[in-house]
DNA sequence: ACTCGCGACGAC
DNA sequence: TCGTCGCGAGTC
């Protein structure tokens, strides 16, 4: 008898599978995506079997054993191995790891993939003929089994106690999926207003793999159209997936969906426990939950039926992972859409420049959503110039005397500064020294609540110093503005109203944004200093004064997105202001938007504030074009660290060696320190390559990624590639 | 990643 | 001379 190998992902960080023989045993049993225990090396490891098993032939001494079956059915299907497999292709990571990245913790270990579900009963034959014949004094038990006649319900619709037992103890009920429930929505769907009964129309007009771009304001009811979308898949027993940018946005759209569809609702993120992930997971891969809300990693959930995926605020970048397998999980959607034949809907009032060009090139179909359900128009941006302004903390006259007038008249107002912290530096007076970080090319930032400088690039902390670290006097000043000191400057100004800052370290307690978003709609909180956590998701119906303190250093920023990324923060933050004048009635003042900027000619600016971000998009796009950047080429960054100083750019100029002779119509950087060189006692450095073609540079990642394992320099550095690289830093 | 083996140096 | 530390190689 012939013998039989497999191959098998393992999870080490090897660019390859490993094949081993089928045991006897196990012949005619595994199959591909069932995950098996292999000997490897000195170890054991669970590993995924990603083909069926194939003849062996010739010298078979180099093979060992498959040593066990964990799964007697297939935990990973068909088209999460293909996914993988491209995915590993693309993004040129272990295929093992990627395989390991599909799974939750659990599965990982080796535990069994099962997971009871009883969700659901059923009458069964005896059961019906139970029920003509019960006794009338059985009441619990005659209306449960009457309850059951017309079809399956949940249980959590039926009543508790003794009548359930004693009915599936005599075999009158059974047990059925959650899959084998019927779908019923839990509450009637709002009316469309016309202009979304338009964009709904667009969105049913087709079949198949079709990429919808939704771009629509905020508060423009894209939510409504995607619960829309959502339902029409599920009453024909499909399953929908919907991203969400953040954890924190997430219990929001669960709530709404559950409100909706009622059971058969997941959500999916980090964080959630190790079990509860895993219990979202196999209930995806059942298909007992019809709709599953997530965060990136959720793109990568084994769908029974999966035939819908929405992705909210598409423009976010933490859909991009930054660290170790670096996927974009909009794009990973994207293709599994197409490879399954199913339509994917895009969300945002901010679109990335990319995917403004897929619908401009028609790739992507674009449907508009413009009025705001139920209010006004948004404000427009205006520029507060800044130049020759007495700033105090940050903030000018004018700005300050906008806010008093927003509160006298009865408004809210926002303050937008992207930055933690009291102040981003501290500088001696006497001397000039300022507070560095020991492990990064950075300044440490002052926390003043907490008497902390800590580097907000590595962690790094240390109680604030009285006194200079280098000449020792003790005229230490604060430069620079965060939300503590925006927060502290406001509340001097304006004692007599709730100020409250919105930022990771003042949330950091859970529930405690719920309760200053109640604070905020029942007026209580009059002005709101934050980050761009208040940029997403909850809306501010009194909100009348949007500040953004500062927008400038986007306009000088160093990388290429920093521009595209204010555009986007600034619309998504304007978009929280300005209520119609209809709705709570009283002389609420109109809304206003101001940017602080010493540069109000900056033609970035200018078109912002002109155009919204629609025409900062435009300009954007035909600079990219001019600087040959994306979308208009395509990026790949190999980067490297070590805390030796001189080894990344020696092993990314071995790496350039390498590449180069391969680099058809691909253009390689030389090897450069990254702007951060130093950065958590790693240094730094990265080689940028660049192509018109997708292909020419997958063609030279192919030929040689792999090849630079091998290189004596990249022993004592980490590095690693990043296909469409999110930043340059 | 992990684990092993090999050669370098150090208190006994 | 027996230890462990640092590297290079290999993992079906």
């Amino acid at each position: 008898m012939s013998l039989e190998l497999v191959a098998v992902a393992v999870p080490v960080p090897l660019y390859k599978t490993f094949d081993y023989l089928v045991p006897a045993r196990l012949r005619g049993r595994l199959q591909p995506g069932m995950r098996v225990k292999v000997p490897f090396g000195r170890r054991q490891l669970v590993g995924v079997a990603l083909e069926a098993p194939r003849e062996a032939g010739g010298d078979l001494a180099q093979y060992r054993h498959v040593e066990e079956l964990l799964d007697e059915e297939t935990l990973l299907p068909r088209e999460m191995l293909g996914l993988a497999r491209w995915a590993a292709d693309y993004y040129r990571h272990p295929p093992g790891e990627v395989i390991w990245a599909l799974l939750p913790g659990n599965l990982r270990r080796g535990q069994p993939a099962r997971l009871p579900d009883d969700a659901g009963l059923r009458l069964t034959r005896s059961g019906s003929a139970a029920l003509a014949e019960l006794p009338s004094r059985k009441k619990a038990l005659r209306s449960l089994l009457q309850a059951l006649g017309p079809g399956p319900q949940p249980r959590s619709a039926l009543p508790r106690g003794p009548a359930l037992a004693t009915a599936l103890e005599s075999g009158w009920v059974e047990t059925v999926p959650a899959a084998a429930l019927p779908f019923t929505l839990a509450e009637t769907p709002p009316e469309l207003t016309p202009e979304q009964s338009a964009a709904w129309t667009a969105l049913q007009a087709t079949g198949g793999f079709d990429v919808a771009l939704l771009q629509g304001v905020t508060g423009s009811g894209k939510t409504e159209l995607y619960l829309r979308r959502v339902a029409e898949v599920l009453e024909r027993g499909g399953q929908a997936l919907v991203l969400a940018p953040e954890i924190g946005l997430t219990p929001q759209l669960v709530a709404r969906l559950q409100q909706r569809f009622g059971e058969g609702v997941a959500a999916f993120h980090s964080g959630m426990s190790e079990g509860e992930r895993t219990k979202s997971w196999l209930r995806a891969r059942s298909g007992a939950a019809r709709v599953v809300v997530g965060t990136r990693s959720a793109v990568f959930l084994p769908f029974a039926r999966l035939e819908l995926i929405v992705i909210d605020e598409e423009h976010d970048p933490s859909y991009k992972q930054q660290e170790g397998f670096r996927y974009s999980a909009r794009d990973v959607a994207v293709l599994r859409a197409q490879r399954l034949g199913i339509p994917l809907i895009l969300g945002s009032a901010t679109p990335a420049l990319e995917t403004l060009h897929n619908a401009r090139t028609g790739r992507y179909r674009r449907i508009e959503l413009s009025a705001r359900v139920g209010r006004g128009a948004p404000p427009q941006v205006r520029a507060l110039d800044l130049r020759g302004q007495t700033l105090q903390h940050g903030l000018s006259a004018p700005l300050l005397d906008k806010v008093q007038q927003h509160l006298d008249a009865g408004g809210q107002a926002l303050l937008f500064i992207n930055r933690r912290g009291y102040a981003p530096m501290l500088l001696c007076h006497d001397c000039g020294w300022i507070a560095p970080c020991a492990h990064c090319d950075a300044r440490m930032t002052l926390h003043r609540g907490r008497r902390r400088l800590i580097c907000h690039h590595c962690g790094a902390q240390q109680p604030a110093p009285s006194a200079c670290a280098s000449c020792g006097g003790k005229n230490l000043q604060p430069v620079g503005e965060g939300t503590e000191r925006i927060e502290d400057a406001l509340r001097n100004r304006f004692p007599m109203v709730r100020t409250e800052r919105f930022d990771s370290d003042r949330l950091a307690k859970k529930g405690e944004l719920e309760q200053l978003l109640a604070g905020i709609r029942s007026g209580d909180i009059r002005i709101l200093v934050g980050t761009q956590i208040l940029a997403k998701g909850h809306d501010f119906p009194g909100l009348s004064l949007v500040g953004i303190v500062s927008a400038d250093q986007a306009l000088y920023g160093a990388d290429f997105r920093a521009v595209e990324r204010m555009g986007q923060l600034v619309t998504q933050v304007a978009g929280r202001a300005g209520r119609s004048a209809g709705i709570q009635g009283d002389a609420a003042p109109p809304a206003e938007v101001l940017l602080q900027t010493h540069e109000p000619e900056h033609p970035a600016l200018q078109q912002l504030m002109r155009g919204g971000y629609p025409a900062l998009a435009e300009l954007l796009l035909a600079e990219r074009e001019a600087a040959g950047l994306p979308p208009y080429s395509h990026l790949a960054l190999l980067r490297a660290e070590s805390m030796e100083a001189e080894l990344p750019l020696r092993f990314l100029a071995a790496a350039r060696e390498l590449l180069a002779p391969h680099a058809d119509g691909v253009m390689l950087s030389d090897p450069v320190p990254a702007l951060m060189e130093r950065r958590g006692g790693f240094t730094r450095a990265q080689l940028l390559l660049q192509s018109g073609s997708r292909a020419a540079l997958q063609k030279l990642l192919a030929a040689c990624v792999t090849r630079l394992d091998g290189l004596p320099e990249a022993r004592k550095v980490r590095w690693s590639v990043d296909v469409d690289p999110a930043d340059l830093f």
